[in-house]
DNA sequence: TTTGTGAGTGATTCATCAATCACAAAATTT
DNA sequence: AAATTTTGTGATTGATGAATCACTCACAAA
């Protein structure tokens, strides 16, 4: 069990982490500055670096809550749900966490084209781990072409996301 | 008709332009440097200058430059291909794109999220002219359901940029 | 009461870049 | 061949920002 000391710390480190979040989402990865999350924060810019050796281990830090932040929604609706309503009630979950997360999709949406190797490998197992839970639910769930309908549900919600960027509601029209 | 200067003018923007893509695709906007940029040219730093006011200015130039490239792809398509072979022959005409100038869709990729106004509204009106461009094809060539279809199609080309730009070729199986 | 430690900050450093300036060499015009 | 315009560069500047350093302060245990 943690001690008291520690989780006081952790729950600094995550008040970083959401700041870091809200912060690159709105102004850019590289052109956010580490002062700006530190005033978000609430705290002084040095701070930062007791928690985080670099800028870049912040945003990886960062992409982490947000992978797992889908990958438990996606969890949560596949025990919970009849397989003949799964792929509706799975678009539902995603669109909520857009609306109340868009930061968390913004950032993971720069961070496919970071060109830093620890960046790519930590959206690559993001992405692969979403697949696989999706892939496995329409599986055991006895849908028909699982591969193909797993390829169209992150397609759609790729779609999604450019639609949120963009502003351009009509991409998902119908 | 332009004048030779006037067109040994407009060769050396395009060199400028090409440079930018490859250089911003491969570090990064707002990393890459002019310096970069300028090396790649074959020519000094502030010259760029005189072809682009700001950085800003080339950025917007290149993403024009990619989005014309695909309209014009599209289109030539479009006008050459039966509607029964339409989507196909688009797809691999995109691709063809993603191969040929993997740079200028990465470019647009991180476009996707530039919170600057003047690049949101280049991005907007690039993916409107797009979707139009093949939303106008699927009617005209009495494809059943254009709306749902140019959806799905556009819906395909992000997850194929995804694919592209993570490394992930898994992702477009089937 | 002194010793030790976790939490936190102000000031500074060092490097990096976009953008400007002042100038030079070619090319064109007159 | 003189004047002018176009093409181009080296040197500099003014900001900026990540990361480090040298501290202070509160507080707890011995």
């Amino acid at each position: 069990m943690m001690a008291k000391r520690e989780t006081a710390s952790a729950n600094r480190r995550m008040e970083i982490i959401s700041a870091a979040i809200e912060v690159f989402a709105e102004t850019g990865y590289y052109r956010a500055t580490t002062m700006q999350v530190a005033k978000r924060a609430g705290i002084s810019q040095p701070y930062i670096f007791r928690f985080f050796a670099t800028k870049e281990e912040l945003l990886l830090a960062a992409l982490e809550v947000s992978w797992q932040r889908i990958a438990d929604a996606f969890r949560q609706v596949i025990a919970t749900t009849p397989s003949s309503q799964l792929e509706q009630v799975l678009i539902e979950a995603y669109e909520d966490i857009m609306h109340a997360n868009r930061s968390e999709i913004l950032l993971q949406m720069q961070a496919q084209t970071i060109p830093e190797e620890s960046i790519r490998v930590a959206m690559q197992s993001g992405v692969r781990d979403i697949r696989r839970i999706v892939l496995e639910a329409f599986e055991n769930g006895g849908v028909a072409n699982p591969v193909e309908k797993t390829k169209l549900f992150i397609a759609k919600g790729m779609l999604c996301n450019i639609s949120m960027a963009l502003d351009m509601p009509e991409l998902m029209g119908e």
